[in-house]
DNA sequence: GAGTGGTCTAGACCACCTA
DNA sequence: AGGTGGTCTAGACCACTCC
């Protein structure tokens, strides 16, 4: 037999009827055995960690050629149901542990706990959280960047850092930071460590930059390939990028931070005022 | 010649030299595809609404088998950067214009433009939006809605009205809102026809319950089976699923919205002041 | 080394769109 | 009708993991 024309759908198999109905009514081999999967994961007849039968039981099984398994597994995957090992098997996927920021982590009443933001939230969360820092650099602004800075973008540079920051064993963001060069210079900021136990927001406070509101943009986007390294991403896992503007006393903003945070670890809780 | 053993990469085809240094080092037959592509992309060399070459001409241009062209698609398609049209082709996706949701949106200050706050974003970004209701219940909350809304989940229902908002020609959101049924009885929201201008929250004002503050928790995930019809989402795409609290002025919670938002056609912009 | 997923071949027929 | 993507077959070899 060749080509697509099914004449043997695997109807006497023996996992019909330990599965849902959801399963029904699909007619292509692939999201059949995908719908079977998804019910018995759903239904909590395989549980979280639990291995899948490899895809060539699954194509022995169904009576298909190895590939169509092997697309039942990858909607599956696709769909965040299941992590597939290479060399190991596929299983069923143990919902990861959200790192959730809360809209108060840069609350003055934070101030003393030594712990800049996203430590303070990790550790509210019982992770231990750490930063990587990638590059400390001086630069010329992307326009963007120089306009809500409101740094003339052909006269002045900025500050820029890169960081990775790590939730116990899992690098959760991307973070790029920039300060109008007229505001970090001479205050340490360039250095790698950063002289502060609050961290880049405590050096700008000493400095007479005291954050009173702040503005976050969010969107989300799949992960650029350089983002599916450094974040350690599965295929098809999005990410947040959240454009923050750090506004002091003066209405000046004069910080901006790009958070690239993997979606599937991270959560955005705001608590607003209605005016 | 069979199996992997590639020995024939395409050195000498045509397009090598035309597209950016980006696809050398790929070693993959399918991930140079890719990468080849990306790079005439991303240098602008294949404009938005552009079509590519068929997966029959690239499997031809560089000698594989047309199954290592269409995975090279599929990479391209997971990475976002390409639409996939049965029977028409492939083509360079234009970016969706977002629907940017501002933390303002509830403010009094828009009361009276008679627009309630998803039709206020969708005037100001020039788009025509519009609701869909799909159904109006009365129900017995699950857990987590009755703990949110204070409601003993073995005493009391909900009102829970589902809704899909559309902006021009696409359903971007999937709306479920609920109402503890001892605030909504009476008012009319049982109907489908909301009897305000301002909607939900302008009956709700009506009898009592002004906004004051309001809450809402942000994530992230692929979109269910289910949500990919309604919002006719492209494989692949994830979808915001934002838990919205509004609590009136004597700080009772008195309404839970669930909002399922395809991702790649939303943006969400929070102000937020720093106590 | 045995078993697993990762990638590839060289075909085939079906479903859809455009003309 | 002809071209495009969608799915499938029945094989193959490679890369990785675990015993």
């Amino acid at each position: 037999m060749n080509g697509q024309a099914m004449t043997h759908p695997p109807d006497g198999n023996t996992r019909t009827g330990t599965s849902g109905a959801g399963a029904v009514g699909e007619r292509l081999p692939s999201r059949r055995i995908a719908a079977e999967l998804r019910a018995a994961i759903e239904s909590g007849e395989l549980t979280a960690g639990q291995k899948l039968p490899s895809e060539r039981d699954l194509a022995a099984r169904y009576g298909t050629a190895r590939n169509t398994a092997r697309e039942a597994v990858r909607l599956l995957e696709a769909a965040g149901l299941v992590d597939v090992e290479h060399g190991s098997g596929v299983f069923v996927r143990r919902p990861a542990p959200l790192i959730r920021l809360g809209s108060d982590r840069y609350s003055r009443r934070y101030r003393d706990s030594g712990l800049s933001p996203f430590l303070l939230e990790c550790a509210r969360q019982g992770r231990i959280g750490r930063f990587e820092v990638l590059s400390v650099t001086r630069e010329r602004p992307p326009k963007h960047v120089a306009s809500m800075l409101r740094v003339p973008p052909e006269q002045e540079s900025v500050l820029v850092r890169e960081n990775i920051f790590w939730a116990a064993n899992d690098p959760v963001h991307r973070v790029t930071t920039y300060i109008p060069w007229t505001i970090s210079n001479g205050t340490g900021l360039l250095e790698e460590e950063i002289p502060h136990a609050y961290g880049i927001h405590g050096v700008l406070e000493d400095c007479g930059h005291t954050m009173t509101r702040y503005q976050e943009n969010v969107t989300a986007r799949p992960a650029s390939p350089d983002e599916q390294r450094h974040l350690r991403l599965r295929p098809g896992v999005w990410v947040f990028d959240v454009w923050h503007t750090s506004i002091d006393q003066d209405d000046l903003p004069y910080e901006l931070t790009r958070f690239v945070m993997r979606a599937d670890m991270t959560g955005l809780d705001y608590q607003m005022t209605v005016g």
